[in-house]
DNA sequence: GCTATATTTTGATTTAGATCAAGAGATTTC
DNA sequence: GAAATCTCTTGATCTAAATCAAAATATAGC
């Protein structure tokens, strides 16, 4: 937390060239009261591979992701692990906790965050009341995309899975907002997370993944640079298949 | 909504005989309190099987279940299906949306409910603010069962998937919060959802779901009476089971 | 740059659960 | 209360994805 004489710089150096200022709940905070904002949270940089947030620790914080890519799982005692989710820049961490935080995330490259304690929000919902909405739209958004995933992991092909997981990551900030149709062009996205990531994420196994990634190429869907950035080459297609409309 | 005159009746016939009253979001709403929960709520019934919520339709109004139970699904383009929840007394439904609604709703036997139009919680928020808590946490349980639901379905054999279904349903109202532990004795559940809405909860066909059923029946976990009500006899060994601690 | 290690891809085989196909109970209808 | 209709169970077979097993890349260390 800042103290009050050099507030305004600090408010300049960590909202005013912050990237997640337009997409997080901070969108809800005017200009002005930032100083509030920065009062009330600490910047927290984490290395790759690290861990930030472990399940089961008592949830005291919420984060929200200012750069870099984090992923974001759950383990069974016998290791089976589940990926619940890749948070990337303007995400809100920490509602998914009762006491405790239901997953642990991880840094996948390196990860900036702002921390907010539970009073420091509560504080901040106190003195701005639109917050109290944006973090209840957080929530639903969050709830939709989790019943998405049900459907995902429940009643989806191998295919349509990763077919879904590539339209997800061309989505959010990649694309600014517009839907993905069938009109547009090859789309690059940087892919941080591992084969294993992935698979954990979809409720596959690395082998099914790798192959599933490599009939989309034969199928010229997609070309692969290295393992960690692929090109879109027919989004429209893949968008249709992630929906079950279309199988090849 | 209720008008001026008959309020203090209204408030004594709905809330005062609500068996939801202690368990869904009213139970932060003094006595007190409850005409104006009254007058900004509508009660609604269901006869069974009838819809009162559609995925995709314009999301204007929260549910607070207040008797029944009813199936929360979501279909794809070609007819599959994924029941996200099975709702149950006290249960908020409606914060998994956007504009639209994220699923449909379905009553299992009759349903009740007491309607909440959007602006109506604005407004109880506005003057209840111990509400707006609540709303957070009933937001943060929902996520945390979510991720629950992901790593059973990404992750979960059959049998996991039943034993973890089986737990789950012994759980809330039914046990009064206390813990599923090895000491429980018989536990007998009705099961008011079809075998294929259970296949299409776990993930699983409902052949699966019936042969699994079988296991269960043979290894002296459970009996069944009828399709729509079991006994577990081992609870203990059925939640170590949904844990992946015990294979058997 | 070369070796060592980790990650990813590809191939062969297995298997858990799906699909196909009857039966056996329930429940509803008239 | 018998026929008709559903729902559920059980059995036989199939298959999508898992597992097992190398080979091929990529990455890191020295």
């Amino acid at each position: 937390m800042e103290t009050g004489r050099s507030l305004v710089d600090a408010v300049r150096e960590r909202c005013g060239r912050c990237s997640g200022r337009s997409v997080s709940i901070c969108n809800v905070i005017d200009d002005e009261d930032l100083p509030a904002l920065v009062a009330e949270s600490s910047r927290v940089t984490v290395p790759a591979g690290r861990c930030f947030i472990r399940e089961g620790a008592p949830a005291h914080d919420f984060y929200v992701l200012a750069g870099g890519r984090a992923k974001l799982f759950s383990l069974m005692p016998d290791g089976r692990r589940q990926v619940m989710g890749f948070a990337e820049l303007g995400d809100f961490l920490g509602l998914a906790s009762s006491d405790t935080y239901a997953f642990t995330a991880e840094a996948l490259g390196d990860v900036t965050l702002c921390r907010f304690p539970h009073s420091s929000i509560d504080r901040l919902v106190e003195r701005f009341p639109r917050l109290r909405g944006r973090l209840q739209q957080e929530a639903s958004s969050e709830l939709v995309k989790m019943q998405a995933r049900l459907m995902l992991l429940g009643r989806k092909t191998a295919r349509e899975r990763l077919a879904s997981f590539l339209v997800e990551q061309a989505s959010p900030c990649r694309l600014h907002g517009q839907e993905l149709r069938d009109g547009h062009g090859p789309l690059t996205l940087p892919l941080p997370m591992s084969r294993t990531d992935i698979a954990d994420y979809l409720g596959l196994t690395i082998e099914t993944v790798s192959r599933t990634f490599g009939l989309f190429r034969k199928e010229g869907l997609i070309t692969v640079q290295g393992a960690s950035s692929v090109t879109l080459l027919a989004p429209g297609t893949l968008s249709d298949m992630a929906n079950g409309i279309r199988k090849d």
